[in-house]
DNA sequence: TAATCGTCGATTGTCGACAGTTTAGTCTTG
DNA sequence: CAAGACTAAACTGTCGACAATCGACGATTA
């Protein structure tokens, strides 16, 4: 008899993995902005809290430096992240760049079903507008970028995205508000997948240009505005 | 009386960073093939080596990690990250992607200076190409991409080109050999910066694309010849 | 009075130990 | 003889402890 567990797509069971949870927490602290930008974050003190030793609060603060959330300055600990308008472009320039390569590689591995999966999360888009809900607002729309990434299909581009859109979630969560209106965000998608539909490099380019320019300037204005 | 101390050129005295240590020792061992790829890394056995505990040990192998050298399998430990072909197309593309992004931001920001650099070091690998030391050959050719992406002036966007570096690395140190006539790689670095300095982005990008798309096409090759 | 030195508490870097899990090897059984 | 169950060794994840180092504060000196 085959009791070989037949593959139902299960979570993976809420990991006992300490360090995983530990760097989920801080980031969480991080992004409400429990923990303020240049503030130290003590291992002794986060591991008591936690009720666990110092050991796993270590490997997540290294994982959290590595994602960019937190600074290491040797013998001196753990500081969270300030960003200065500098960060900003950084990021965002990046984030074009990485994009803008991706959708045209989406374009040329486009098929049916993926272009409905664009299409449906645009729906979702829509359907999240009306939740004011902004952090899951932020969510869903990277989910589509990075939809885009995954079809894409180059596993180093899709990493990166994501070690990208950690930041960026960082940097939201500083700034506390984002869109003024949900739906105007939700409709400025829908050039971009008809632009890889349509499969001109040029003209997806120019688009995915606009759509993140626009993010650009407008994150960069508010960070402007309340400066550290 | 000012007794401030007068800057004297110190040279930050090395590091006892442990943790940087054992990270570049494993480094070496990796990229020198005493370490085969797929093969476990045992903690305990590598700290016992070097005369040092664990926790080092395991601090420079997340590290390792995140550079992409080793793959982390929970409760199972560390193992020498294996790379097929595709990983090698994924990371090359991914390098395709920057550096032209980095090029034509290093026109925009070029100033006589930075030319200079970029001339000088073009020479550099001239120069190296007589000394028949393949592995400096490749350290000068990263040094003039790294100058590129340097000049472009995003913080970002040069820690990832570090981190493509260290991947391009591991996998020239597993092929062992590389280029057939350092002269003929030298000579097609001059394009590349013809192209910068004259500034029009399509030719740059075109110049980027037969330059590392030519590197593509010889690891490619080579990989495929010896495969794991 | 201002800059430097010395001291003390707080915190990191490193270590050895233990418990639970994985793996390799052996034995059993159909 | 192959497949599965069992056992023992090896290894990882986590812990608490200790020494080295850092930052702050008060003492000291010119």
């Amino acid at each position: 008899m085959r009791t070989l567990s037949p593959p139902v797509g299960l979570p993976a069971l809420a990991d006992a993995d300490l360090v995983g949870q530990v760097a989920r927490l801080l980031t969480q602290a991080v992004v409400e902005g429990r923990l303020a930008p240049g503030s130290k974050v003590v291992e002794a003190g986060i591991a008591r809290e936690l009720g666990v030793s110092r050991a796993p609060v270590r490997e997540a603060a290294r994982l959290l430096e590595q994602q960019g959330l937190l600074v290491a300055s040797p013998r001196r600990g753990f500081f969270v992240r300030k960003f200065a308008a500098d960060d900003i472009d950084d990021i965002y320039d990046l984030r074009l760049c990485v994009e803008r390569h991706a959708a045209v590689l989406a374009a040329r591995n486009l098929t049916p079903e993926t272009r409905d999966m664009l299409r449906r999360q645009i729906d979702v888009l829509h359907q999240t507008a009306d939740l004011e809900d902004p952090a899951r607002q932020v969510e869903e729309d990277y989910r589509f970028h990075r939809l885009i990434c995954e079809i894409a299909a180059n596993r180093r581009l899709l990493r990166l995205f994501d070690d990208l859109a950690s930041e960026m979630r960082m940097v939201i969560g500083l700034i506390g508000r984002l869109y003024d209106d949900p739906h105007e965000i939700a409709r400025t998608h829908e050039p971009v997948l008809a632009a890889i539909e349509q499969g001109h490099p040029e003209r997806i380019v120019a688009h995915i240009d606009y759509h993140i320019g626009h993010a650009w300037r407008e994150v960069g204005k508010l960070v402007r505005e309340i400066p550290a």
